[in-house]
DNA sequence: CTGTTAGCGCGTTCAC
DNA sequence: GTGAACGCGCTAACAG
């Protein structure tokens, strides 16, 4: 298996021309004959040929691969993110090259070094760091560069994002109607990222239109996002309020898993009248018999925006960078 | 940014091989003067450096990357199993090439294919059929390969598999000791993988050490691994006994959850005294009341098995093909 | 210490 | 219809 065109040729007799023409169905435009074709037909049906991809990018300069660098993939989220984006790429013979940053920017910036030492033809980013690598800046990458999940201000680049803004504001809203006395609290990891603020400015507006007055005490934040800040702000939550809370909702799954383990830990039981929000959602919740209200992101619809950007020719650095905003549904469970 | 070898010997003066050694850092060996050193460092600094790898791939037939076929990376073992090659990968500089079958056998013929035609240096595929591309056979191909997961006796590789058949064995145990009147039923999905075959056996055995007569009548199979076949082989459960069971163990989360939903949905509500049993552990399940046993399977020593397995030099194919087998770990949650 | 050279396999252009 | 030749950027071997 796995013959070059020479090989082919040698074997079969025919120039490597004749070869390239039949391999690459150039065979009627050139005039080969039927029989030369059938006969290097047979030989490649019988040995194999198989493209050597790194000749062939170095001679046109372009690698028929899209660099994809996540922050974890063990969040379901950016898994559905990366099968739909790799869907996307087998239709068109793109390899999709997916490396995680694990929310590190030493690891992210490893990966997009990486990736452009590679020459990926495109490269979508959901960076966690406003910081951006200088290689990525210059124009002489070729690379089409996209930013997704997180749209960092200072990243020059087009971004596809979630309506997060949207997602916290509904999320709050429903929270808001349906918890007794309308109590509603947020509690927040890595809320440092774009995305978190702007699920935070959601949370607000809401609280704002319900009348609640006070609603930075609404609001627990912590820069990880981990189970380990889900339980720490739970914690610091019923010490001040020196009973579980009725409500409360999470800036993501690792958060909620967190927060309900601490409740159960400190409470004993996790009160089934206790109502649930989250950002992205779990087949799992369904498990729970509280009522649950879940932000779900629409991943096809993401990574179709980002796979439109990606083969969209480089933009020219320095102009704003277009942002696509994609909404999310919102999925209420044991109402 | 990013200029090539040839580019820096021109703008420097320098010759190729001079810039050569000073950017392999060869400039010791070499005795290349301080100030040389020095001049073309300076100017790598202001316009960097970006190595090619499709030219250097092309040169020394080797592409410093690793491919990766796994079956589904929602599948949170998966995930964890990547994030731990990847780690090891990027000690040693290697790309891992992430492709994903989703079960099918095309989707995994086309990944390993067009890792092939990568020429990827190693080859991590977790097989869902037992067929075995032609081109896998061939000894022309380079990588070496490994088979992981599910360990096909068909294929002619060496492969790194959890201990299924002690899983199945301990978890069964545990739960036929836990189990009022020692009821335990198993429900497998994607039941003809060699993997499945191995925790049944541990059931079987644990069932006879137990004194169940008829083991045959405990074990539900279904062919895909999902949360409909979980649904599915619950609703028939149920119907068979016409009360939900006391206990009982699922081959997969996918499949827990299902049967789960479908005890929910037919029953009104999950008994807490259910006792249950799955292979793969979910920091989900800390959030059910019930007592539950799950499968931990070593993703940080299969990695490490598969990576040693990779870096090796690859067998001749046609001989049987060794296999490491990695422990599971057993976790016991509300007991 | 530094420079020159050949060739990896492919796609392209031009000549027969 | 077919063949030959060049060059992509890199590495390695050898020649100073």
């Amino acid at each position: 298996m796995s013959k070059t065109v020479e090989e082919i040729a040698k074997a079969t007799g025919f120039s490597i021309t004749t070869v390239r023409f039949v391999i690459n169905g150039q065979t009627d435009r050139y005039r080969i004959s039927a029989k030369t074709r059938q006969a290097i037909e047979d030989y490649i049906a019988i040995h194999g040929y198989s493209i050597n991809h790194a000749a062939r990018s170095l001679k046109l300069a372009r690698t028929e691969t899209i660099g994809f660098v996540v922050p974890d993939l063990a969040n379901a989220y950016f898994a559905r993110l990366m099968a739909a984006l790799e869907a996307r790429c087998n239709e068109r013979n793109l390899l999709l090259l997916t490396l995680a940053s694990h929310e590190s920017p030493e690891l992210e910036n490893r990966a997009i070094t990486s990736l452009l030492e590679r020459d990926v033809d495109g490269l979508a980013i959901a960076p966690c760091q406003s910081v951006v690598l200088p290689q990525l800046r210059s124009n002489k990458t070729r690379a089409s560069i996209v930013a997704f999940d997180r749209g960092y201000p200072s990243w020059p680049f087009p971004a596809v994002v979630s309506d997060n803004y949207q997602g916290g504001l509904e999320m709050a809203r429903r929270m808001l109607q349906e918890s007794a006395g309308g109590e509603c609290f947020f509690l927040c990891a890595h809320a440092d990222s774009p995305s978190i603020q702007d699920r935070i400015r959601g949370f607000e507006t809401a609280c704002a239109e319900s009348g609640v007055d006070d609603v930075a005490s609404r609001i627990w934040t912590d820069a990880n996002d981990s189970p380990d800040a889900g339980r720490h702000l739970m914690r610091i939550l019923i010490d001040e309020l020196r009973r579980p809370p009725a409500a409360f909702m999470c800036s993501s799954l690792l958060v909620l898993e967190g927060a309900l383990l601490q409740l159960r830990e400190q409470m004993g039981n996790i009160d089934p009248a206790l109502l649930i929000g989250t950002f992205d959602d779990h087949a799992m919740l369904d498990l729970l018999p509280n009522r649950i209200v879940a932000v779900r992101q629409n991943e096809k619809a993401i990574a179709e925006r980002l796979f439109e950007r990606l083969l969209a020719p480089r933009d020219p650095v320095g102009l704003p960078g277009e942002t696509d905003t994609v909404p999310c549904e919102i999925i209420c469970r044991n109402f």
